[in-house]
DNA sequence: TTGCTCCTCACGTCACGTGAGGTGGC
DNA sequence: TTGCTCCTCACGTCACGTGAGGTGGC
């Protein structure tokens, strides 16, 4: 009924580019890819735009907006998701995604502000190196199984607290309390190592500079008081370090 | 004198990939673009690899995994840059992708847990577009002039604190002070908006859902508490709703 | 001589930007 | 008829992945 006293507002492709904010030659990509066809096109093979087309449009700019890719905003009308379940789900890679990127920018800061001054360019692309391996075997581990990060996680945090008193009770971390609480973290280690000597290696190089950033009550300070326990640890055992 | 004692150790491409851990593919790239040329080849045309190249493409790949393109690695190494020269440069745009990221993720977790409950569709296809116009304006705020935004940040601050005080004392916000203080609020804002009404309209429709992230003290809450100030606000006036 | 490694093209990815060369529509 | 808009290719971007088809080296 609408539609015979409303006559179809039909556009020009650079009407609607400049009413949208787009460009010409996005729009004709939507339509390469089958995103947006317009209603019609004139005699002359000029593309004409009608309402639909135009929301359809929006609806596109949004989710793009968003960060959703050409794909997922196919997906996402194709499939008639609800906008708030189409944004749901792109929550889970917008939380990857920004935890990626903080992570990386954390570690860049803390590289730059390596207070020892400018450490030696061999070092520095050693200890990065090992940032990455270890990147790589914690993503694996994560992958692996889940539950158990979460509880190495807790034995973490609570051996932090205790460490943190040690170190402000003024003892040695070479004390007696010192050690014990470092034998804790050594299994701790080797537990994230799976018994690779690589990974235990790297996790004595870059701890300090680098504090894994899921492990909430560290700092730099306390993994170099860690780091001095363990140091005594070995000596007393004799053992191999590591 | 020590290169003829320790004759040069020459790898194959792929005893060099598996050693450092990337493909073979990726050498034939960076040999492509002129990062990392191998020292000779064999008769036959196979590559060989030195100790030079070796510690180059561990520079390289260092470089990469801290997010670094391999132009910006290019110019790094050309110019002759420090480790630690490069990395505060690179900082630079991991400041600007994290937060990039971390805004985004915040933007759609509001959206997500929106508690009016499923918002229509088409009013989220307008908050979303809002918002980008949004961004576009501070954007382009941002570069003409920054002294500027700072001085309005710190009164946006102090807005906040005054406003909360108000809140908790449990006046209205349409109380006498309260509409002073939406008074001093609705100036910021048209400052902002520089005479523009889409963007005071933007504000308006955004706001309560996503708080500009760079306001501190600021909440979703508070902002309620601000639209029903600036409501009573413009009542009184008995001026358009800009 | 058989495998394994290595070689050189060359296309594909993602969302368009940027021309080139040619016509429609007021 | 003159401009302006529109049309359809088609290459370029970034850092490689993934074949294809053919040879080197132990």
């Amino acid at each position: 009924v609408e539609s015979l006293e409303r006559p179809r507002l039909r556009r020009r492709i650079g009407e609607l580019a400049r009413a949208t904010g787009v460009t010409v030659r996005t729009l004709h990509h939507y339509e390469q890819v089958g995103l947006l066809r317009p209603a019609g096109r004139t005699e002359g093979g000029h593309r004409l735009y009608d309402e639909t087309d135009v929301e359809r449009l929006y609806r596109i700019r949004a989710l793009r907006a968003l960060g959703l890719s050409l794909d997922d905003v196919r997906r996402s009308i194709d499939e008639g998701r609800t906008l708030t379940e189409t944004l749901r789900r792109h929550l889970v890679r917008a939380e990857d995604e920004a935890a990626r990127a903080t992570a990386l920018r954390d570690r860049l800061r803390r590289l730059c502000s390596a207070e020892d001054g400018p450490v030696e360019a061999e070092a520095l692309v050693a200890t990065i190196a090992a940032m990455s391996r270890l990147e790589r075997h914690a993503h694996a581990r994560r992958r692996a199984r889940t539950g158990q990060s979460e509880r190495a996680a807790r034995r973490w945090r609570e051996l932090a607290v205790e460490l943190r008193a040690c170190q402000e009770a003024g003892e040695a971390p070479g004390g007696a309390r010192g050690r014990a609480l470092a034998a804790r973290a050594q299994a701790l280690i080797h537990a994230f190592a799976e018994g690779q000597p690589t990974v235990v290696a790297d996790l004595a190089r870059v701890r300090a500079v680098d504090p894994p950033h899921d492990l909430a009550g560290w700092d730099p300070e306390l993994m170099r008081y860690l780091d001095r326990a363990l140091g005594a640890l070995t000596n007393e055992g004799g053992g191999q370090p590591c």
